[in-house]
RNA sequence: GCGCGGGUGGCGGAAUUGGUAGACGCGAGGGACUUAAAAUCCCUUGACCAAAAGUCGUGCGGGUUCGAUUCCCGCCUCGCGCACCA
């Protein structure tokens, strides 16, 4: 009898795999399709753990279920490149991130290769080759043609010892994080030039599609968050005696006349230009500190309010009552006008602050939800004056209605070198001009010093004869843009790359994109709004642009779980707790073992621990699976066996269940079945095996194993005479009527508590159910001389009898 | 603070539509085989009770129901996401 040993017929089967090229996806093939994807990583120096091989382990099972399905499958991966470890390991080491990201890439590669995962290896595609961002700079092009891709003044933190751009996570205590010692001067903040993109004009749009999406309800909630709209209205107080006006946003107009003071952000131009007199220098002061704080500070500053009093007045336009203004960060300038009117009777931070600095309060909704003390709209339902008052304001000529959204255009450039160029030429007659599509890609220099020259601008400022060129439209001497596109640049548009991967005429094929995408299954554990926003919102422009006939890129959304370390921690190579999955399989447990055993540790949406213990059980399981299908091959076999009847009763019941975890990416519970029925199998054994009923229930056992143990699965299936492979062989089929159970087992039930079970023929009446049940002995014992009131009766599950 | 999930044996978890709570696995205990061990195979394993019977038992307190892990109300608690968004 042969023995199982993975190392052996695990890299057998994924040379035969290769060969064959059976995961290689045909176009418009002629069956249904499945486009199946994991969230491409990023190829990291530290290589892929077992909480990584989870993800693959999902998308392979259902790649391979779908393909034993009948469907034609794509499951592509690509490598997520670009990125600040490669580029800190440069400025470190001297060595080019090209060259770490090749070597890296290729143990990630060889790490999928050998848990056998059924990708087509020859869509890979990778964001930092040229030929790959050619197209992420061709659709940069085409956002800044639509008005999509501009650019603006914003505020950022800045390194006044680097000279840097730095970002929010980079500041530690008010510091650089190279420089945060004692005597190392504060970050400050300034004014810089930066590329964004639009995506608040699809705000609208991409709300919309939210509710019809099959994701889970979790990140649906936090994109609806995320794009937070709000209606509301806008209002104009003019500030008394000038000229100004200052315009809040309310999502509560129906309190208007229970403003009583005005709040500027910081940053508002009239926070400074209103101050007056004495108030003048308290205001400098206040606003030059709130700028320096990061909304992170200021979030932790809530319990506080903070603000000072410019010395000016504003008129309520609703009361023309004179309310002052102040200045306070609690009010952000990025969100609705930078403005609000106070209502501190209504809203809780307004009321934190009047009671601070001892602003009045006037109540003007009371407790049955009806306005008061509002003048001709007292005793209006608060809903309906919303719309009333507004309506006066805007007859006034002061208000008017407003939707407001607390998404902000998407900031993109970066000062790095390990990125996408942005492909814009500065001409000092003509702005920023794109490049032409002729002359994508802008090639990334290889440069021989990575770190930052303290400047704030990538290294490639420092490249001339890369910067110096001719103005696409004049020809006069000009310089490229020498920012770098945010990573999630180029993973916004990857999926649909995967289509038609080496086209380099245009971007992707609409035929090959419309009938591949949108992507069936999306599975990743992280994300929630970035990436999965911006997928979104770049199909949703592609749409525009008529390059896919779609405008969502993602049908179903697998959102797993995060496997965690023995010891509850995340793993990382800083806590020492990882686990390699190729020491795993190379201990003899083999990559089989590895995938079915990740996959049996609980749902997939949830988080779970490895478990260097758990893995020996699936192990023992694949193990019976082998001696089973080996008993079974060297047996003397009979025509029949007596319990034929029960072993194929048992497939197909196993059948249908797992068939419908599958379908339902439960695969802990399908792991489970298969488990009882090879634990079945092996008590019915001992009748002996039987040549054809015994033949079925092995193969189909060996196909509903194949997704998550696929190498096993090909090689008994091999041992069991086949030439092909298994996922070519049709999926088995369940029938009904073999299904059925001979006997029926009732729970019976006295007052709801369980008493006795009965079995009966599957076919009994109710009333032999019920005769049954009443008779039984411990009934008796518990109805006998009490009054029955009725009994329930639930076909083929338990009878229920109610006693006084 | 708001939003979304969880809380079931010693542990991971199952119960898909309100119908026998604890499938399957780990761990533990016992047995078979073996000179012995490993491996393998078989049995037991929620608590109380010697056992049958019984009682209790799905975070806590109520409720609806013949019947609640499942539905409703009010809490506690853990995780995740967002976070002064007017």
């Amino acid at each position: 009898m042969k023995r199982y040993n993975p190392k052996e017929i695990e890299p057998k089967w994924q040379q035969v795999w290769s060969d064959r090229q059976a995961f290689v996806a045909q176009d418009f093939a002629d069956k249904p399709k499945t486009y199946i994807s994991c969230m491409f990583p990023y190829p990291s120096g530290a290589g892929m753990h077992t909480g990584h091989i989870f993800e693959h382990a999902i998308v392979d099972a259902i790649a391979r279920f779908s393909r034993a399905n009948g469907h034609e499958v794509m499951n592509p991966m690509g490598w997520d490149s670009f990125g600040l470890p490669a580029e800190n390991y440069a400025i470190k080491t001297g060595t080019p991130p090209q060259e770490t990201t090749k070597t890296n890439i290729a143990n990630f590669r060889n790490q999928l290769q050998r848990i056998g995962a059924s990708i087509d290896w020859t869509r890979e595609i990778n964001t930092s080759d040229p030929e790959y961002y050619r197209w992420t700079q061709w659709v940069f092009t085409k956002f800044f043609e639509r008005g999509l891709a501009y650019q603006k003044d914003s505020l950022q933190w800045w390194c006044p010892i680097d000279q840097t751009v730095l970002a929010n996570e980079q500041v530690v205590n008010g510091k650089c994080w190279r420089h945060d010692g004692a005597d190392d001067p504060l970050a400050e903040k300034k004014n810089i030039r930066q590329w964004f993109f639009k995506i608040t004009d699809y705000a609208d749009a991409l709300l919309e599609e939210i509710p019809a999406l099959d994701w889970p309800d979790k990140i649906k909630a936090a994109q609806t968050n995320w794009i937070g709209k709000s209606q509301g209205a806008e209002v104009t107080f003019a500030v008394d005696g000038s000229d100004e006006h200052i315009t809040v946003f309310t999502t509560r107009p129906d309190t208007i006349f229970g403003a009583t003071f005005i709040v500027l952000a910081p940053e508002h131009p009239l926070a400074r230009t209103l101050a007056v007199g004495d108030y003048q220098d308290a205001v400098e002061q206040y606003v030059t500190d709130a700028v320096k704080k990061t909304e992170i500070d200021r979030l932790n500053d809530t319990k506080e309010k903070t603000g000072v009093f410019t010395g000016s007045y504003a008129i309520n336009p609703a009361n023309k009552e004179k309310i002052p203004i102040w200045v306070a960060d609690y009010v952000l300038y990025g969100y609705g006008t930078g403005a609000i009117m106070a209502v501190p009777a209504h809203d809780e931070r307004d009321k934190a602050f009047a009671d601070r600095y001892e602003l009045p309060v006037i109540e003007v909704i009371d407790e049955y939800n009806a306005v008061i003390h509002s003048s001709q709209f007292d005793g209006q339902d608060s809903s309906n004056a919303r719309e009333t008052i507004v309506s006066w304001l805007e007859e006034l000529g002061v208000g008017q209605s407003k939707v407001t959204y607390k998404m902000r255009d998407w900031l993109i450039s970066r000062q790095r070198y390990w990125g996408a160029p942005i492909p814009i030429i500065h001409c000092d007659e003509h702005g920023a001009v794109a490049v032409p599509e002729d002359q994508l890609p802008v090639v990334l220099p290889v440069v021989e010093d990575f770190a930052p020259k303290g400047d704030g601008k990538s290294v490639l400022a420092h490249v001339d004869d890369w910067v110096n060129v001719e103005c696409p439209t004049c020809g006069k001497p000009s310089r490229r843009e020498t920012d770098t596109m945010d990573g999630y640049a180029c993973s916004s548009w990857y999926l649909l790359r995967y289509t038609d991967p080496q086209n380099t005429e245009s971007i992707w094929d609409s035929k090959k994109a419309n009938y591949w995408a949108p992507v069936d299954f999306y599975v990743g554990g992280d994300h929630a709004v970035a990436h999965l926003l911006y997928v979104r919102f770049w199909t949703h422009v592609f749409n525009d642009m008529g390059l896919v006939n779609f405008k969502e890129p993602v049908k179903k959304l697998v959102y797993h779980g995060l496997i965690s370390a023995e010891d509850g921690r995340k793993m990382s190579k800083s806590l020492g707790n990882t686990v390699d999955p190729l020491d795993i399989i190379d201990q003899g447990y083999g990559a089989d073992a590895l995938r079915t055993f990740e996959l049996f540790l609980g749902p997939i949406d949830e988080n779970s621990n490895w478990s260097s213990r758990g893995i020996a059980g699936i192990y023992r399981f694949l193990n019976r699976v082998w001696t089973l299908t080996q008993e079974y091959q060297d047996a003397e076999k009979s025509q029949t066996s007596s319990s034929d009847d029960v072993v194929r009763r048992l497939q197909h019941k196993t059948i249908r269940k797992v068939t419908d975890d599958y379908r339902r990416l439960s695969f802990n519970t399908a792991i489970a079945a298969m488990m009882e029925y090879v634990n079945d199998l092996y008590k019915l054994k001992n009748d002996g095996f039987s040549e054809d009923v015994w033949r079925d229930a092995i193969e189909t056992l060996l196909q509903l194993l194949a997704p998550l143990a696929p190498h096993m699965s090909e090689e008994l299936w091999q041992q069991l005479g086949h030439d092909t492979l298994v996922h070519e062989t049709v999926w088995p089929v369940w029938d009904d009527a073999l299904i059925v159970d001979e006997t029926i087992t009732i729970a019976v039930q006295v007052n709801g508590k369980l008493r006795a079970t009965v079995q009966l023929p599957a076919d009994s009446s109710e009333e032999d159910v019920k005769k049954a049940a009443l008779g039984a002995e411990n009934v008796i014992a518990h109805t006998d001389g009490k009054e029955i009131l009725k009994v329930i009766y639930i076909p083929k599950k338990l009878v229920n009898i109610v006693v006084k």
